[in-house]
DNA sequence: GCCCTCACG
DNA sequence: GACGTACGTGAGGGCT
């Protein structure tokens, strides 16, 4: 039956489930608009097989290809074991439905598509590819399952479909330490727990290497079993000789079926377009049809039209849901007059809704020049307003004479400000904040406002990123037209005022349309959803709070820190004659491939890592153990990398961000870029500022306040902790908060049983480390590693710990239970965090394990210093002080010099009530405050 | 563009 | 029994 297939041709075989519950894992719970038809699983499935065709290249590429499916759960292997794969659990209840629609699927993109009765995917797999081989051809297989890795070698190789790895003996011996051959064997002894394969019980895969590697196979090992030298592992293969026979027969596959079809049957064939654009069409995955005509040259199909969203979902802020016509460019106006301006403005005051945004000649808000806005009140309702284009890049230079048709600026700004200050008009921008800044420049503070990246962000933390170009793909199924088409990249890219008006107007209005959409589609699930309140009291009110902060900016003291600078040079000049001298030659320190060989190799020191890359392990941890041993050359190289790091990101970097205009340094705070609630700080980070050592400490003396000013900079004191004892009801830590004592001593005090008065450091030391590592979802491994004792040293202070606590354990079990079961968590606020992987199995989960406990607890730290910068202007507006930044725990002002004492009173009154009236914390919160020239002196 | 390393809470 | 492991970020430099 092989006829036609042989020598010359490579067969890829693709296992379908796991690219089904890959791709169900990887997304959100999307659903067909139309009738809410769960999608997510089919719609991954359908982009890794388009993208699997598409990536195909050079000499690699199939001539023929197969994707494999299981076909029932009850195989022959449960004629052989009944309890065989009893203990896996039924597939989740949205992702039945689309496993009859991955089929579908398959034949739609022309790929052959096989299941057969009675035999896993596994076994039709090994059996293609036996057949494949001994026919003289290539085979692939497509997939990361352990179980098919006995099939590797002889011209059958694997594909890690994720990491785009090929598997081949050497990868095989890595994971089971032994090769391809033997690779049963191994498994047959360690059993499998996942598929309920027994195996001998107290052996696992390095010890059934091990025998393997010594007795040469099973069958020799089983028949020799009686010379084993320890005796329970002896007495253990003895006694289970016949179960480890039947697992052996249960890991095998079966490489003999026969198969109802040719090999040659396999040949890949182009899809037919009309066939897959129509099946792509009807399951509504209007992004990948998009892309999928685009390549055919052809016409997407139109979609099916939506029912209607039942009126409780929609909720109050709700528009009536009719299917939306696709967005068209060529309806965009383009205002060049007074006239059409009014008509827009008139309209838009009418509506009371406007999407907008914003085109500027940069990214940085502080710096860039207003171009032209964009504004959508509606489907197919959008306009372009050109206000700062020149005639373009024609030549290498430019007119650079201002273009023609357009409205003179501050005219039209000075129509739109009222409109963009009317409390009746809602003005929708995707990352708002930064259209804010842009107009606040030029005097108009925009308000009522939402923001389509917040409310994805209130509603799918943790599930996906929320820019716009993401949203629009995953809601709308709509790509916008890149920017890169427009302004180009690398050295040829020109800024957006050098973009020709007409082709200006179908980006930009696109934009605001697609705003206007999401928005529309968003907007009505926040109530749904229940994120409704985190949305309006931690999302929406940070905007204007954070503008007005990254405004403001900081001074710094640019000659402090370009002496530094220079110092550091002169030092890190001197170590590196030092480190060349050591090491017996010149190389560069600052690369880790470098000065891993020279560690490694040329010094021959022993320790050496290798990670997946092949270079040697580096880092901080590697070479203190090193210098431990007595070594020079890693210290000294410890020393020049801490000094390179304060100059090249601090010392060196700050300086270039101070703003020409403002002579201050403003970084930009980004709301939706943590999973967690937490903001993050960018261009520059400020949130990461040295203070752990001393010399890291002086680049703090360089944020100082202005001639006449202090700054000062409040903390909560342990906010994590006392969210868990609160969470948690830990009785003893809550009362040990109440108390007002020394946390991390009390801890130790009753971990360990001895008296807080004259406790030794180190035991404190060790008690604090295990207070953090529970917030982190503690491991034994972590915890050891951090404090560097023995491994089982540190597990027994966990369990200790737990014994201690028993709520804590309590906690942790019921967040991840919870976090199962929803596939989200939620913080105090209300805030909700999505834990995709939740429940994938494997190493992979623990992660996402560690994360879902977490995420509670910092997230409701970051919710309760987002109440408090909420507040905090309307509190001290009566004084002489503004607030310029925020590093998770921590405020940081500028104050007058005579109101210092005031600033601080009302300031961390805010803070320690930042909890109420929402919630009622059992734990005071405890704000230690500080004030001084510079920042070093206020922490 | 990815990896390594390291700064912060 | 063995796997791989602290949570959350951003920036700079090396290297392909």
């Amino acid at each position: 039956m092989t006829d036609g297939f042989g020598k010359g041709h490579h067969l890829h075989l693709i296992d379908g489930s796991a690219f089904i519950f890959r791709a169900y894992h990887a997304l959100p719970p999307l659903t067909r608009r139309s009738d809410g038809l769960p999608m997510g699983a089919v719609a991954g499935f359908c982009n890794m097989v388009w993208k699997y065709l598409q990536d195909g290249k050079g000499s690699d590429q199939p001539t023929h290809a197969a994707v494999i499916f299981d076909h029932s759960a009850r195989t022959f292997r449960n004629d052989i074991y009944p309890l065989y794969k009893a203990n896996r659990p039924e597939p989740p209840e949205d992702l039945r439905p689309q496993f009859p629609l991955t089929r579908e699927a398959t034949r739609a993109f022309n790929i052959a598509c096989i299941e057969t009765e009675g035999f896993e995917a596994d076994d039709i797999i090994a059996s293609l590819a036996c057949q494949a081989r001994d026919a003289g051809g290539r085979v692939t297989i497509i997939s990361s399952d352990k179980d098919l890795m006995q099939l590797v070698g002889g011209g059958v190789e694997m594909m890690d479909p994720i990491k785009g790895k090929p598997i081949g003996p050497d990868e095989v011996r890595e994971k089971f330490g032994v090769g391809p051959e033997r690779v049963v064997d191994v498994q047959a002894l360690a059993g499998d727990s996942i598929d309920n394969v027994p195996g001998a019980p107290g052996i696992g895969i390095k010890t059934a290497a091990q025998l393997i590697e010594e007795y040469g196979d099973l069958e020799t090992l089983l028949a020799r079993a009686e010379e084993i030298r320890q005796p329970k592992r002896r007495q253990t293969l003895i006694d289970h000789a016949e179960q480890i026979r039947i697992s052996r027969r249960l890991v095998e596959l079966d490489c003999r079926m026969a198969l109802d079809f040719s090999l040659e049957s396999l040949e890949i064939r182009e899809p037919e377009p009309e066939a897959l654009l129509d099946f792509l069409a009807r399951m509504e995955l209007r992004s990948l049809t998009k892309r999928v005509a685009e390549r055919f040259g052809t016409e997407a199909p139109t979609m099916a039209e939506a029912a209607p969203v039942p009126a409780a979902v929609a909720g109050p802020a709700a528009v009536p849901a009719v299917e939306l016509p696709a967005i068209d460019r060529s309806l965009y106006v383009t205002i060049r007059d007074e006239a059409v301006l009014a008509e827009w403005l008139a309209e838009i005051a009418e509506k009371g809704v406007v999407a907008i945004d914003t085109e500027t000649t940069g990214l940085d808000d502080m710096q860039a020049e207003l171009v032209g806005v964009s504004l959508c009140t509606g489907p197919g309702r959008a306009a372009y307003l050109p206000l700062g284009h020149v005639d373009g890049a024609a030549d290498l230079f430019g007119s650079g004479a201002r273009a023609a048709g357009q409205m003179e600026r501050e005219r039209a700004l000075a129509m739109l400000k009222p409109v963009l200050e009317d409390p009746a008009v809602l003005k929708i921008g995707q990352n708002i904040k930064y259209d804010w800044k842009m107009l606040a420049r030029h005097g108009i503070r925009m308000a009522p406002l939402d923001d389509t990246m917040l409310l994805s962000y209130a509603l799918n933390a943790g599930a996906h990123n929320h820019g716009m170009d993401e949203l629009a793909d995953l809601y709308l199924g709509h790509r916008c037209l890149p920017i890169k088409d427009l302004i180009g990249s690398g050295k040829a890219q020109i800024n957006f005022s050098q973009v020709a008006i007409d082709k200006a107007s179908e980006y930009a209005a696109e934009d605001a349309e697609v705003t206007w959409r999401l928005w529309h589609h968003l907007r009505p699930r926040l109530a749904a959803n229940h994120v409704a309140t985190a949305y309006e009291r931690l999302e929406r009110p940070m905007v204007a709070v954070l503008a007005d902060m990254e405004m403001a900016g900081i001074r710094i003291d640019s000659d402090h820190l370009r002496r530094m600078s220079s110092a550091f040079a002169q030092k890190m000049a001197a170590l590196e004659a030092e480190i060349h001298e050591l090491a017996g030659g010149p190389f560069n320190v600052g690369s880790p491939k470098q000065l891993g060989e020279i560690l490694f190799q040329r010094m021959g020191l022993a320790g050496g890592k290798q990670g997946k890359t092949g270079a040697y392990s580096t880092g901080a941890e590697v070479l203190e153990d090193l210098a431990a041993e007595g070594h020079e050359l890693p210290g000294r190289v410890l020393d020049w990398r801490a000094i390179s790091k304060l100059k090249s990101t601090y010392t060196d970097a700050l300086p270039l961000h101070v703003n020409p205009e403002t002579g201050r340094v403003h970084t930009c705070y980004s709301i939706a870029g943590a999973q967690t609630g937490r903001l993050a700080s960018t261009d520059p980070n400020l949130q990461n500022i040295p203070v752990r050592t001393e010399e890291g400490r002086r680049i703090r003396e360089a944020f100082v306040a202005a001639p006449g000013m202090r700054l000062v900079s409040l903390d909560y004191s342990q906010i994590e902790l006392r969210i868990l004892a609160h969470v948690a009801q830990i009785p003893a830590l809550k009362q040990a908060f109440r108390d007002g004592i020394d946390i991390h001593a009390m801890t130790a005090s009753q971990m360990f049983g001895v008296p807080v008065e004259g406790m030794d450091p180190s035991v404190r030391r060790r008690a604090k480390a295990i207070n953090f590592g529970v917030i982190y979802g503690i491991s034994g491994f972590g915890l050891a590693r951090n404090l560097r004792i023995p491994r089982a040293e540190a597990q027994s202070f966990i369990d200790t710990y737990f014994e201690r606590f028993p709520e804590i354990r309590a906690y942790m079990d019921r967040t991840v239970a919870g976090a199962k079961q929803d596939g989200f968590v939620r913080t105090l606020f209300g805030r909700r965090i999505m834990t995709p992987g939740i429940n994938q199995s494997g190493p992979a989960a623990g992660g996402a394990r560690r994360a879902a406990i977490n995420a509670p607890i910092q997230g409701a730290a970051a919710d309760i210093i987002r109440r408090a910068m909420i507040r905090m202007p309307d509190a001290i507006r009566h004084l002489p002080a503004r607030m310029l930044l925020q590093v998770h725990d921590e405020l940081v002002f500028e104050v007058e010099e005579g109101a210092v004492a005031e600033l601080i009173e009302a300031a961390r009154g805010i803070m320690q009530g930042a909890a109420d009236p929402a919630v009622r914390l059992d734990v005071p919160l405890i704000v230690d405050a500080g004030h001084g020239l510079n920042w070093a002196q206020a922490h």
